[in-house]
DNA sequence: CCAGAAATTGAGAGCATGAATCATTATCAG
DNA sequence: CTGATAATGATTCATGCTCTCAATTTCTGG
């Protein structure tokens, strides 16, 4: 539970800098998204519903993306649902994906990650998050 | 135009082994499709309803999901909003999306991809396609 | 501790994308 | 030609998420 404790902290420090504040339904929220590695707004309403049947969905909603914006949660959009990843589960990786047999394997590459960079400053963006699949054959399905 | 009329061929050939009809519609949309790189439903209807005010945006909708079963098109997701590529114009890129306005701008880096490759071979993974999406704030959305 | 400014909440309306409905119209095989 | 059948388009529906606003909660500083 400390590694809670450490969360709850970045979160308060979050609140703190912008000048927002700690409310029930955000601490609420963001204990039952520690549990887990990732959720769509809906579920979490559900959720939480049961504890709370007057938690209302915006709050739902508002509190997912602050908790994006103070970095322990990401957004993945999977056709029309937003998934809301926890961030302290996985440190970010791509995937490599197997289209025979579905095996994913995941990497990291810094020297990709800096030519991202590269192409985005001389584009004039500013990147936050990015997303990285090749899809092929593993060895096994090849042969 | 030879081109274009390939690619009525095949469209034809779709209609026929699904017991399809070819309509003035499916035409037009297809001719509108192959002018152009990629295009969003609402767009495709936008500039379809200019020559022909009575298209249904139903029907735009019906036709592109057919030119993907076709072969002709691929659909891709960008956050909310679904854009249909044209396969012909296949100049593999990738795109820089900004999360704020939905601005696209396509890019392509033989860095990036040779060092996709090494990632790659290095788990015995024979690359077939692949994706890369970044997303951040444009120049203008940032300021 | 308390008052009051300011942020937050919840309920529901609003909005955008895309799919389903259905009466009318167009296509095309025979 | 003609009839079976597919397609169309106007509209309604469904989903996923955001906005609005009055009421409530937080929390600062006196």
């Amino acid at each position: 539970m400390s590694k809670a404790i450490q969360e709850l902290t970045i979160l308060k420090e979050h609140l703190t800098k912008h000048n927002l504040k700690l409310t029930r339904q955000r601490e609420n929220i963001l204990t039952t998204f520690l549990k887990m590695e990732h959720v769509t707004a809906e579920h979490m309403y559900r959720l939480l519903a049961k504890k709370d049947p007057h938690i209302g969905l915006a709050t739902v909603y508002r509190t997912l993306k602050l908790l994006c914006e103070a970095g322990l949660a990401k957004e993945h959009h999977f056709g029309t649902q937003t998934q809301f990843d926890n961030v302290a589960h996985k440190g970010h990786h791509d995937h490599l994906i197997c289209t025979d047999c579905g095996k994913i394997v995941e990497f990291e590459n810094c020297q990709i990650e800096r030519l991202q960079e590269e192409v985005a400053t001389r584009n004039g963006f500013t990147i936050k998050t990015h997303r990285l699949e090749l899809y092929g054959l593993c060895a096994t399905c090849r042969s």
